[in-house]
RNA sequence: GCCCGUGUGGCGGAAUGGUAGACGCUACAGACUUAAAAUCUGUUGUCCUUUCGGGCGUGGGGGUUCGAGUCCCUCCACGGGCACCA
């Protein structure tokens, strides 16, 4: 009796997908191998334990898995763990919201996401999984910390901060978007605090440099990056007060010092805190600055202000003097926090000088003689300078302050070494202590690690580790005396800068950097995670990665081979009329085809796609999709259609179309199965005894083997999908003839079997055990295709006449241009087109056209 | 303002300088069904044409080429990053 392919019961994925996933972690099916040297080590930035998984991150960890599962097949030895972001200020304000300690919150939070990874089926090795608050982690990493003290990478300064004060907390330049905390989003405040520094800076140049050499890192995550290194090469210039005190500038343009009219320094300088003490216009000006805060600067940024302090400094070259203003515009963090202004060549000067009335002076010849002028030329009005271009001329001059003692050439960045001092209390404790005889002292190795209390009480203010009553009182590890402990923790930025490291050592090592392993591993093959890290994460792991190597703790110098930004997922939002955010499930289309809103009738905005989140109520749950479709659905729905670096468009009946396809897939395997299909599935095919149109079939599938395997190799999972899919069709089509075609169908089908499983592992594991193999898929080599299969007999032709297409002939791919031409020339549209118009050109390429040009 | 990136059907997107629109979503039609769902099979850039076929089409304009989505110039739009960095 016949099988009807329509009758065939739907895939049991509520069965068959929690059935693999216990046997692959019973069975510890993808324990990390050390077998050979042929390794790849891939990692998905690691999670931050929230409370539940989103979407994103199901992306993130699917185009991982995809990649994983890929090289174990390609007979790699694979490094794939998991692990857990799970220090964090989150932990800290669930604490005062719900009562719970952070470390409670951290490991349920931590359980609950473990539960909902799981269901998906990633290939992790559990074994290596940590979280950054278990006390082994960042005991170990205590050590690192004093070793890059010894190193002398580590040091502490008063200095200015970015006070959060919703958080309470210090932030890092980086942590500061648009003048408000990355977190709370309240507005910064200034504040001057004792904190701890890693010097970065002190490795500038190589990050900078390196940069060139990661050839496997996308080109704007590097454009970032150097901007945000911001390296400017230019000179020092000491101008002589008349109030006795030297002002040193820096500039990039010295060329333009005879175009220089006034000098600005910043309202933060040394001399203008001087003058302020005297002048009570200067101090009413500064002050008058300072009350707008941070933000209010920015947001005043384009009005330019100034105030003239009276002092005069004497051009290096001439014999005049230039006013000396305090500007707003002039930073202190920046360069010497003073510059000499050239209106003609400058925007910003250009604009205050304009303001102030201040003299312009051009000293770059332009076209229409304009300024500012910012462009290419030749000096003039610069006697030594004259007639050099500005490249030759800006070598001149430095050569010339150089010679007279002026100033010299140098080197500014935009990096400011790493402030890692948080006052919080869930985060690694820093192993320093204070004594009052023997200044800042390192705790001792064997005394770490330094634990967290856990006794803590959270009141909402300050630093809980700091009101502890007891925990920072200690005996000086030199003197014994009494002695107080560094109460700031460490940034979590510090604690995943090298986690990477630690998923290279086996849990068995003490040694969490143990040599051996991490030489072994790596660097990181490939590393898959949003581009929102572009710059914070990915250049201090790099830091830590050299910083590391200097300390002799690795040998690796860079630790991303190749670096993978995924897009976000995205999805419409709909807003009602007051502007609030409506939930999909509020909003329905009408007859009209318009969509309102089901509650008031009215008319709802649709917006963009936009970011999935909470607060838009766009979001999917996970754990519903996978509990309605499965995980193997949504794995292959959201690696289809789109590049997996862009931007996801979310769509219900693009995840039913996925569905569609599992159960597509499902019924093929079920109905071949059926045909005895697969018993025979290792004999070879002797292609001269089938018929023409399953010979066709063995080839195309030899070229979906091909189409697949490269498009894994470029991680364009969209493409290797669409030509599973296309082969799939082409079986369908065929499907009658399966019956008479075992081997060929068996061979086919095993294949098949391994080319989809990467991307959907529960079913093929399934199918794979229900064709009777006694291994796992994943344990199977990946399929081989042959060029010769490939090379198809004929081909369909394009004709061209002038460049258009005029018809198709099939011929052999080989075909010499004799034949092309004589072909062609007999079909009939071709006839008609050429007429009787002669034959000028003849185009011929072998194999892809032949073009007449008449 | 500066620096990146991207513009292809109703939508997501394919296409080593060589038949634009693979694959999917949507929509429509047929088969199956009492019917619906599911499934299987088609059609689906646009205009003209009964057919054969033809015109126009990859953001706009120009160029190189026998031939351009692809290379060059220029303009426009959108997205992202940095933003008074001397």
């Amino acid at each position: 009796m016949s099988l009807d392919i329509s009758e065939i019961t739907p895939y049991n994925f509520a069965v068959v997908e929690p059935k693999w996933q216990k046997f692959w972690i019973d069975n510890h099916s993808f324990k990390t191998q050390n077998r050979q040297n042929k390794k790849y080590y891939v990692l998905e930035m690691f999670m931050y334990p929230s409370g539940k998984v989103h979407i994103g991150h199901v992306r993130n960890y699917t185009i991982g898995d995809i990649v994983a599962r890929y090289k174990r097949a390609c007979g790699f030895d694979v490094l794939h763990p998991v692990g857990w972001d799970a220090f964090g200020l989150p932990a800290e304000n669930a604490a005062l919201k719900q009562k719970s300690h952070p470390k409670d919150w951290t490991y349920k939070n931590i359980e609950t996401m473990k539960k909902q990874i799981r269901a998906l089926g990633f290939s992790y090795d559990w074994e290596r999984e940590f979280a950054t608050c278990d006390e082994e982690y960042y005991g170990f990493q205590q050590k690192i910390f004093l070793a890059l003290y010894k190193k002398g990478l580590v040091y502490r300064k008063k200095s200015e901060v970015n006070w959060d004060p919703v958080d309470n907390c210090v932030l890092a330049n980086e942590q500061v978007i648009d003048g408000r905390g990355w977190r709370s989003g309240a507005l910064v405040e200034k504040k001057m605090l004792s904190q701890w520094f890693f010097r970065i800076t002190d490795y500038a140049d190589e990050l900078l440099n390196e940069l060139d050499n990661l050839k496997g890192w996308p080109e704007n995550v590097k454009t970032m990056q150097r901007n945000w290194i911001g390296k400017s090469e230019g000179c020092s210039i000491n101008f002589s007060c008349d109030n006795g005190d030297q002002i040193t500038v820096f500039s990039t343009r010295p060329e333009t010092l005879y175009g220089a009219t006034f000098l600005a320094i910043s309202p933060d300088h040394p001399l203008a805190k001087k003058i302020a003490v005297s002048n009570k216009a200067v101090r009413d000006f500064i002050s008058e600055l300072k009350k707008g805060s941070v933000s209010q600067q920015m947001l005043d940024k384009q009005e330019k202000q100034g105030i003239d302090t009276g002092l005069t400094v004497k051009h290096p070259f001439l014999d005049k003097r230039l006013p000396v203003y305090i500007a707003n515009f002039v930073l202190m963090d920046y360069g010497t926090g003073a510059i000499f202004a050239t209106p003609a060549h400058d925007e910003r000067d250009y604009d205050f000088a304009v303001k102030y009335n201040l003299p312009i002076i051009s000293v770059i010849k332009s076209e229409n003689s304009e300024v500012p002028y910012f462009g290419d030329g030749i000096l003039f009005n610069s006697e030594f300078l004259d007639g050099l271009s500005v490249v030759e001329a800006r070598k001149r001059v430095i050569e010339e302050i150089d010679k007279r003692d002026l100033g010299k050439k140098e080197i500014f960045f935009k990096l400011r070494d790493w402030g890692v001092s948080r006052q919080r209390y869930w985060g690694c404790p820093i192993p320093m202590v204070y004594c009052p005889k023997c200044g800042t002292v390192p705790l001792k190795e064997e005394d770490l690690p330094l634990r967290l209390p856990d006794d803590v009480n959270f009141s909402g203010t300050g630093n809980p580790l700091d009101q502890h009553p007891h925990w920072k009182h200690i005996k000086c590890p030199i003197c014994g005396g009494d002695a107080t402990r560094e109460t700031d923790t460490l940034d979590t930025f510090v604690d995943s800068s090298w986690y990477f490291l630690r998923f290279c050592v086996g849990k068995e090592s003490k040694d969490l950097l143990d040599k051996s392993n991490v030489n072994q591993w790596m660097t990181v093959d490939q590393y898959i995670g949003g581009v929102e890290h572009a710059i914070l994460h990915l250049l201090y792991a790099r830091f830590f990665t050299k910083a590391l190597a200097d300390c002799s703790l690795v040998n690796v110098r860079e630790p991303f081979t190749n670096l993978f930004t995924q897009g976000m997922v995205c999805s419409v939002t709909f807003k009602n009329e007051q502007g609030e955010w409506l939930f999909p499930s509020e909003v329905r289309k009408n007859e009209k085809g318009e969509f309102i809103e089901i509650a008031t009738g009215k008319k709802v905005i649709v917006g963009r796609l936009e970011k999935m989140s909470k607060s838009k109520k766009n979001v999917v749950d996970p754990d519903v999709i996978v509990k309605t479709y499965g995980a193997d659905a949504l794995r292959l729905f959201v690696v289809s259609d789109t590049p997996a670096d862009r931007d996801f468009p979310w769509s219900d009946e693009g995840l039913d179309g996925s569905w569609r396809f599992i159960n597509r897939v499902w019924r093929l395997f079920v109905y071949l199965k059926d045909k005895g299909i697969c018993a025979l599935a290792t004999r070879d095919i002797e292609l001269s005894s089938l018929s023409e149109e399953m010979q066709n079939l063995y080839k195309g599938f030899h070229k979906t083997i091909k189409d697949v395997t490269v498009s894994f190799e470029s991680q364009s999972m969209n493409k290797a999908i669409a030509y599973i899919r296309e082969s799939i069709n082409c079986i369908y089509a065929v499907l009658d003839k399966a019956e008479d075609n075992v081997s060929l169908f068996s061979v086919v089908v095993r294949d098949l079997i391994k080319l989809l499983a990467p991307i959907a592992p529960h079913i093929c594991e399934e199918a794979w055990s229900m064709f009777g193999f006694s291994n796992l898929v994943s344990e199977n080599e990946w399929p081989k295709f042959c060029e010769k299969y490939i090379v198809v007999s004929t081909i369909n032709l394009p004709i061209q006449i002038n460049g258009k297409l005029r018809g198709t002939i099939d011929v052999a791919p080989n075909a010499p241009e004799d034949e092309v031409i004589q072909k062609a020339l007999e079909v009939n549209n071709v006839k008609k087109v050429i007429g009787d118009k002669p034959i000028r050109k003849k185009i011929f390429i072998k194999g892809k056209i032949i073009n007449f040009v008449v």
